[in-house]
DNA sequence: TGTACATCAGTGAACGCGCGTTCACTGATGTAC
DNA sequence: TGTACATCAGTGAACGCGCGTTCACTGATGTAC
């Protein structure tokens, strides 16, 4: 072969690492594989020698970003005492910073709508992800039972996505700052009786 | 005129409710011009004497839907008992029938993400919808003061939109219907001390 | 070690299709008299 | 009331650009001998 043996591989991943910042900066199908391939220094020609098709390269993007996201978190809550760690992440999620920020931020506030609106098989790997993301958010609650932990990551998660979205629809005001404290007020908030029944129906 | 008076704004608003629901199944880039027209019965030729640009038929389309949920939660808060009237939307959003029909369903969690990425022109607009939507669900916890009633329902709104796209990417299966049962449960959680100080660095 | 050859990641021109947009035209209906 | 004219929503062909994809070629490096 022309290359050392991990060349391709290096190349390969650069794409994609640069890839996912611009795609979930300007979305899904908000940037060209020309463009796509000038940010990691190479021209369009060369594209399929990586990738199936321009879709393969943000499916594969997409996962990149959420791998990020749940290591990033991993390694947050590694250098905070257990019972904050929670905390902590929800606390950097919901920052003017973050989102400010899409291009290294979450991948589920800026591409989440469009990855639903993919493929039975791509969704299925999306799912993995969130799935291995959702159990990384579980484990900072080892205090509740596992499927309770569960709910609540879940819950997090929902909120947290959710406000980002919301907060970066109001702008950058006074308003956006409301969404993100709603969010992380409620993210926060944990069942007064965690083990007990749903509270579905429940009167306000 | 040729036609009657109201003859050029009907069929306006009839292209502005066709596009309405195929632009929140397949996303703001994707459906075209053509088949949007086609949708609402017309060629391709006449969309210009009805918007600048396709553009501006997503703005406005975005906003239909956004002003169609609010109206929808409204009526249904209406044939509502008022002390379940939360509760009520917060249920009738988190199904699997909304998962599944994104055309009819709330426009945050299938074009949030891409109206975030619009102009600063533009997002004031969609800022006023979103604006509305917080203040119709606030409305239903008149128990509370109006700070109060307005987190909680920027948090369930969060939430809701948060988890219906999670639960998306899920699919249709068991870890789909676990992400609507979490978002519910959050939604409808109200905080226990709503009049107290924020919970932001909580233990947990 | 040095030389000839093979490989293949990457280049850049080209293709072709789709899509947003434009435009000359149509013809049904409203208006003027 | 009837007739001629004006209007303009809607048509469909055409344009042109961008973008995903293809392809013949390059040239640096690995391998064989």
């Amino acid at each position: 072969m022309r290359y050392s043996r991990e060349h391709k591989q290096e190349t390969h991943a650069r794409i994609v690492r640069k890839a996912s910042v611009r795609l979930r900066e300007k979305g899904a199908h908000g940037i060209g594989v020309a463009d796509l391939m000038k940010e990691a220094g190479l021209t369009h020609g060369g594209f399929y020698a990586h990738f199936d098709s321009r879709e393969a390269l943000v499916i594969e993007a997409f996962n990149y970003a959420m791998d990020r996201s749940t290591e990033h978190w991993r390694k947050l809550a590694e250098q905070t005492p257990p019972e904050k760690r929670f905390a902590a992440i929800v606390e950097s999620y919901l920052t003017t910073m973050h989102r400010d920020d899409p291009g290294h931020g979450c991948a589920v506030p800026t591409l989440g709508p469009e990855i639903a609106r993919e493929g039975a098989k791509a969704r299925r790997a999306f799912a993995a992800r969130l799935e291995e993301m959702i159990e990384m958010m579980a484990d900072q609650v080892p205090e509740l039972p596992r499927k309770a932990a569960r709910r609540q990551a879940i819950a997090a998660i929902s909120t947290m996505a959710g406000a980002l979205v919301l907060s970066r629809i109001a702008g950058s005001g006074e308003f956006s700052e409301e969404i993100l404290g709603a969010g992380r007020e409620a993210a926060l908030a944990q069942p007064e009786r965690p083990v007990g029944k749903s509270r579905r129906g429940r009167e306000n």
